[in-house]
RNA sequence: GGUUCCGUGGCCGAGUGGUUAGGCAGAGGUCUGCAAAACCUUUUACGGCGGUUCGAAUCCGUUCGGAACCUCCA
């Protein structure tokens, strides 16, 4: 076998673990989703593509998995106290529940344009507040949090007693008590570490609930403790989000799983890296941020033109999630350009055809080494989902393509059936492992192929000028011609 | 200050003890009416210093530089 099997960092453990699902072959997984205050901007993308490439391995290896991706539509505070989607429904004079669908709409339109696939449940906040409200009252009666004026806040102090807080993030309770801030509204908490469960609502706040401790809201840690449990159960194998919610976001969602239930949340837990501009955090707040759609039409000062999604997702696809991913014009070029090449051959491989011969010819090494490809291909998978590495042998896998193509290797060379693992291997690690589908299809393909012969003809009798204007003509369509040894071949433009 | 991490060739970006990552850009070649594409060959490399080792980009120490988190953030 020299097919490896499944590893992945575990941000618990800092390591790399062999992945061992606890009931193989269910995996549950869950991974936080966006904040549906605003549009979501292309450091979120590169988060959600890549837990889309982890779903979409985990299925392709056979896993029945359960990948839930909640929509925070409550929640969220900012410094004030005042909720995010609150705020912006105020200032645009909108229903909270218009904001959270116009932003929802948006990121549901985002994911489907760069091929993300839907998880298989998506939860929102306001959905389950039964449910917290019961999270709050078991934390209440085990006496991990307390009641102060109408807000119901966890008991960080006590919780730490029997489980150590901040594991996740390696911080230490007496490191934070020392460093902690003070934010306006904080009064009523034993110790300004203490995280909000419940929070009893201002007068002017339009989103708020009855419960008997106050009209209020839940807390934005709450969710998703109380989603992943209710679908996934006590524990489930991964849990994902952005390294940025690593602290203070996910140490507290374990303290909550913790204090309620007993049970460690999940077992594998992952953590993406961020996408930088100059070598900083693409961040709303620091205002450098694009809008994915700013970077396709390419209408953004920092921009010199636009990348079709494919381009992007191919893009992010070059580096490892774990890695922060620097963005500028001169990556995208080149990533554009690559990923031009990568399309072209899947065309061009989609169409060959195993001739009928017989195999006289077979060269071993040739077939060892296109193999050889195809296993490295899965083991760089395997490893910690290496995309990065998984495109480097997906391109030596189609420089055989392009060589069977331009006859500069023969497919008489290798058997049938290495021709038939090329082919899947190359076909499947691209479009269905990384995502990455054709966005161009040309219409009218006998149209295309009667100006091919034509200018077959027109090159048979030097006819130069007919030559170069139908080069010409067919390159305003987005398509190159290609003079090949025996017959005229096409490619697409970037 | 605390926690975590990074520093690879012109650019991006894998690799973690010995053997070509890969893409883009550059050079040469095959092919071509000229191109283009493709393929082949090829230049530029592991921040500095010290150590471990037969051997280090990879391990250890140190130093310089950068980033993220500690406030909402994917």
């Amino acid at each position: 076998m020299t097919i490896g099997k499944l590893k992945l960092t575990n941000s618990l453990t800092r390591k790399k673990e062999l992945f061992e699902p606890i009931n193989s072959p269910k995996v549950g997984m869950y991974v936080c989703g966006p904040t549906v205050y605003s549009n979501v901007h292309l450091g979120n993308l590169r988060t959600f593509i890549s837990f889309d490439i982890i779903n979409r391995y985990l299925k392709f290896l056979g896993y029945k998995v359960r990948y839930v991706r909640n929509i925070t539509d409550v929640g969220h505070l900012l410094d004030n106290g005042e909720d995010k989607i609150s705020k912006k429904a105020r200032i645009d004079k909108l229903e909270p529940m218009e904001i959270v669908q116009k932003f929802t709409n948006d990121f549901h339109n985002v994911m489907k344009t760069f091929n993300v696939l839907p998880p298989d449940i998506e939860p929102s906040a306001t959905g389950h507040l039964l449910e917290q409200i019961e999270m709050i009252e078991t934390l209440l009666s085990r006496g991990f949090a307390y009641q102060a004026n109408g807000s119901v806040y966890f008991d960080l102090i006590k919780y730490n007693k029997l489980h150590p807080y901040g594991k996740l993030s390696g911080r230490k309770m007496a490191d934070l008590i020392n460093q902690s801030r003070t934010l306006e509204g904080q009064d009523d908490k034993k110790n300004p570490l203490d995280f909000a469960l419940w929070k009893k609502a201002a007068p002017n706040h339009i989103m708020k609930w009855k419960t008997k401790w106050s009209y209020g809201f839940p807390g934005w840690h709450l969710e998703c403790s109380v989603m992943s449990t209710k679908y996934l159960g006590k524990q489930f194998d991964i849990h994902g989000g952005g390294l940025d919610l690593k602290f203070p976001h996910h140490d507290c969602e374990i303290a909550q799983c913790l204090g309620s239930l007993d049970k460690e949340p999940a077992k594998y837990w992952m953590h993406t890296n961020m996408l930088t501009v100059n070598g900083q955090k693409m961040s709303k707040s620091l205002g450098n941020s694009f809008l994915p759609w700013q970077l396709i039409y390419g209408n953004h000062k920092l921009l010199d033109r636009g990348y079709s999604p494919m381009a992007i997702r191919f893009f992010m696809l070059q580096s490892h999630y774990a890695s922060t991913l620097d963005f500028s014009n001169e990556a995208l070029n080149g990533s554009l350009k690559g990923y031009t090449k990568l399309a072209n051959g899947i065309r061009i491989l989609k169409e060959m055809i195993y001739p009928k011969h017989d195999a006289l010819n077979v060269n071993a090494a040739l077939i060892n080494q296109i193999s050889k490809i195809c296993d490295d291909c899965h083991n760089a998978m395997n490893d910690d989902f290496n995309t990065a590495l998984t495109i480097g042998h997906l391109f030596n896998l189609l420089k055989k393509v392009n060589s069977f193509y331009s006859k500069q290797l023969s497919l008489t060379d290798i058997n049938q059936a290495t021709f038939n693992r090329m082919k899947t291997t190359l076909l499947t690690f691209t479009e269905e492992i990384l995502g990455i589908k054709p966005e161009k299809n040309i219409n009218g393909h006998n149209l295309l192929k009667f100006l091919l012969e034509d200018y077959a003809k027109a090159k048979a009798t030097k006819n130069y000028k007919k030559v170069d204007l139908l080069r010409q003509l067919l390159a305003e369509e987005g398509i190159t011609i290609n003079d090949m040894k025996d017959f005229i071949g096409w490619a697409y433009n970037e």
